[in-house]
DNA sequence: CGCAGTTTTGATAAAGCTCAAGATCTGTGG
DNA sequence: CCACAGATCTTGAGCTTTATCAAAACTGCG
C-alpha cells in the first residue's frame, strides 16, 4: 500500500532540469519541467483517478488543479497521502495494482503514461535512467522529512511545515490559496480537523498569518523556524507578503 | 536530510531475486540476494560509520551486526531514521553528503561499494537498472508504510508493528533477540522510552509477548492484528514459537 | 433566503510526556 | 566467583497536548 506519499515531489523536487522536455508555464514566468507528454483529460471536482486494487496500467501528471491520494484505514478512518500539484507526478507503483485511491481536489487537468513505457525509458536510455533515478531518490527523502517532521512535532510544528512546504511547492512568496479543505490537511498531518482549526486560530493570534477562507498569508518567517524545515528555509525569500 | 529510513529496505524487501549476485546464507537456510561485492570492514559497538555532513562516496551493505541511522534535531532530540539489518543497504544519497549519521549497534562487519559505479550500473546495464529501480520503489513504499502506521497510531500499534516489521526482517518465527535499545526504540517510533518500557509491559501483561531482557518472544498472533501490517500478516506462518 | 458543507469554538477525557525514583542487567576488577 | 559501578529498564505521579463530543458561526450556492 501506500502509494503516492512520495511521487508528490518527483517532478518538482528534483533539479529543474530533471527531465527531457520542457514547457514556459505562464505561472510566475518560471520554467517547469514536464515528464509526460499527450492527450489532457478532464476530471470533475471529487472525481476519482483511479480506486485501490484497479490496475496501476498508467502514471500521471498534473497539468491544472490539484489531486489527493488516500486511503481508507482498517479502523475506517481515512489517510491522506499527498497532495499533488501541477507539475507532479503520482501513481507510480511497484507491484501490478494501485495501493491507494486518488481524486480530483477541484476540477483538474492530468496527463497519462503507460507505466511500460516508463520501465522502457528508464531501462534503455542512461540520462533519462538517470534522471528517473534522482527523481525516486528525491522522492523518497520527501517522504522520509515529511516523516520525521510529522512523526516528532507538535501540532503546530506539523501545520507549519504543512503550510511552508506548500508554499515553496506552489512557488508562492507567503500567499496561498489552499485547494483542500481542513479535513484533508487533518488527515494528511494525522491531527484532529478541529486540532488543524485551533492551530490556525493559534497562528492567527500570534501574528505568524492572516486568512480569510482558505487564503493563507505567512506574515512572519517565525513560522519558518517552527516549522524545521532548514532546507527549505536556507532558500527562503528574505521578505514575505 | 533523512537518509536511511528507506534504503533499509532496498535490499531485504525487494523481490528475493532483485539482484545478480546471491550466496547462501547458513542462517534458516535461505537465500539472500547480495548486491555489494568487496572486502569486508570491522566496526566496534557504537563505532561511527559515517557521519553528517561527510561527503557519501560509498554506500553499505551490513554483512553482520545491526547499524542504525541518526539525526540530531535543532531541539537536540536524537530521531532514528532506520536499523539496518545484515543484508540491507543504506547510505545511499540523492546529495554529495550524508544527510545523518549512521552507527554500528554491536561489533558489526559492512562491505562498501562507490556511489560513482552504482550510477554506472544504473544507467549501463539495463536488468541491473530495472532492479535498483524496484528496490528504490519498495524502499519508498516501505517508508510511507512505516509512515502511515507510526503517524496515525497508538503506542501500542505503533510497537506491535516495529515488533512484527522486525521479526518478519530477520526471517524469525516468533523470537527475537533485539539488538537496539528502548532507547533506540523510542526515538525510532516517536516516543518516549518511558511508554515503550510501559507498552512492552502491557504487551506482556496481555499475554502477546514474553520478554528476558531484550529477548522477545511473540504468544500470540493477536499482536499482527493490533500491528496492522497486513501485507506481513497475509505471510506469517501460522503458529508462534 | 435557506440549506449543506465547512470551519471555529467550547468542555471534557484520554494518551503520552516529563520528572523522579527504584530495579535490573552487564561488564570489570578484585 | 563476587562485588560494584554505570547503564539500561521499569514503574509511579502529575501535567500537557490532543482527541472527542457537541454546538455555534460561517460560506458558497441553488
Amino acid at each position: 500500500m501506500f502509494e503516492g506519499l512520495a511521487e508528490a515531489d518527483l517532478a518538482r523536487r528534483s533539479r529543474p532540469d530533471a527531465f527531457s522536455t520542457r514547457i514556459e508555464t505562464p505561472r510566475r514566468g518560471r520554467t517547469q519541467s514536464v515528464l509526460l507528454q499527450g492527450p489532457e483529460r478532464s476530471y470533475d471536482a471529487d472525481a476519482t483517478i483511479y480506486a485501490q486494487t484497479e490496475p496501476a496500467d498508467f502514471i500521471y501528471q498534473v497539468v491544472a488543479g490539484v489531486v489527493r491520494t488516500v486511503t481508507l484505514r482498517p479502523d475506517g478512518r481515512r489517510a491522506v497521502h499527498g497532495f499533488h500539484l501541477p507539475g507532479e507526478i503520482f501513481g507510480l507503483e511497484r507491484e501490478k495494482l494501485h495501493h491507494c485511491s486518488a481524486e480530483a481536489i477541484g476540477a483538474s487537468r492530468l496527463v497519462q503514461w503507460p507505466q511500460r513505457r516508463l520501465d522502457a525509458l528508464a531501462g534503455g536510455n542512461a540520462d533519462a535512467a538517470r534522471e528517473l533515478w534522482i527523481g525516486l531518490l528525491t522522492s523518497r527523502d520527501r517522504t522520509a522529512e515529511r516523516f520525521m517532521h510529522v512523526m516528532h512535532g507538535t501540532a503546530s510544528e506539523k501545520l507549519a511545515y504543512f503550510l511552508i512546504d506548500l508554499t515553496w511547492r506552489m512557488r508562492s512568496e507567503g500567499r496561498i490559496q489552499l485547494p483542500m479543505s481542513r479535513y484533508d490537511i487533518a488527515d494528511y498531518l494525522g491531527l484532529a480537523s478541529e486540532t488543524v482549526s485551533r492551530t490556525f486560530t493559534v497562528f492567527r493570534a500570534r501574528g505568524l498569518i492572516s486568512t480569510q477562507g482558505r487564503e493563507v498569508r505567512l506574515l512572519s518567517d517565525e513560522i519558518l523556524r517552527l516549522s524545521g524545515a532548514d532546507d527549505i528555509a536556507a532558500h527562503w525569500p528574505t521578505t514575505l507578503a
